[in-house]
DNA sequence: CAACAATGATTCATATACGGATCATATTGA
DNA sequence: TCAATATGATCCGTATATGAATCATTGTTG
């Protein structure tokens, strides 16, 4: 079966993307980093950088935060530990949630 | 050839993305969305939406920002139009800086 | 200016992320 | 409770993102 569905990206997404992948790449010129160096840091490509740095939507998330993370561009403004509290109080919260969502059957039969 | 290379996260990239998974499911079950729906809307499988929740780092960034856009989870905090003025700085701030970073020659002739 | 280093942009082979399907389990509403 | 639905977790075929190599261009330093 050929797969045609193209997918398609709000602006928004687009310039958030944009913005990380100049946000790194100001980051590593600040620290005078070679973009072969710190592709080697990261452990990816000098490729996969520079497609980073541009802010293209296909790349693994994980190599992004990694970059990210290597020259100092933190995602949620927030250290290690507030970080780990921040994802304690999320899970928090999701256990106050109901597990599934269920949607209302159309027909509503009320009587009450 | 056989590419035996694996990838290394850091502590801190990790807990981001689980944050930012947790964040999306959260802001899903608010909005009282099934996976579908929300999985629909960002024309994504099920499936992709699972391993963004999880918060894995093999998916294409493109897509979780997508989700999370659809969801109201902002990553920078700014609405657009400050998104691009925050762009066009970023730009200016690139623009002071070398285009190219050059390492001192430090190569030693040391065979003696 | 000359030599050299960094970047940008290709191409290609391959590892792999993706969609789709399926099944089991959990959860909800009646 | 029961039936219906959402979720979780697989598996598989395929589209594709990645690394590696290469070349041209730009930028830097001596």
């Amino acid at each position: 079966m050929t797969k045609l569905n193209k997918r398609t990206y709000s602006r928004y997404s687009l310039d958030a993307l944009a913005l990380l992948g100049g946000l790194i790449r100001a980051a590593r010129k600040e620290r005078r980093l070679t973009a072969q160096e710190l592709a080697d840091r990261a452990g990816i490509s000098r490729g996969l950088l520079q497609r980073i740095e541009k802010g293209d939507v296909k790349c693994e998330i994980g190599a992004v935060f990694e970059v990210a993370t290597i020259v100092g561009v933190t995602l949620f403004e927030a250290d290690e530990t507030s970080l780990a509290r921040h994802l304690r109080q999320t899970e928090d919260k999701l256990a106050l949630l109901p597990k599934a969502v269920r949607k209302k059957t159309k027909v509503v039969d009320d009587d009450f």
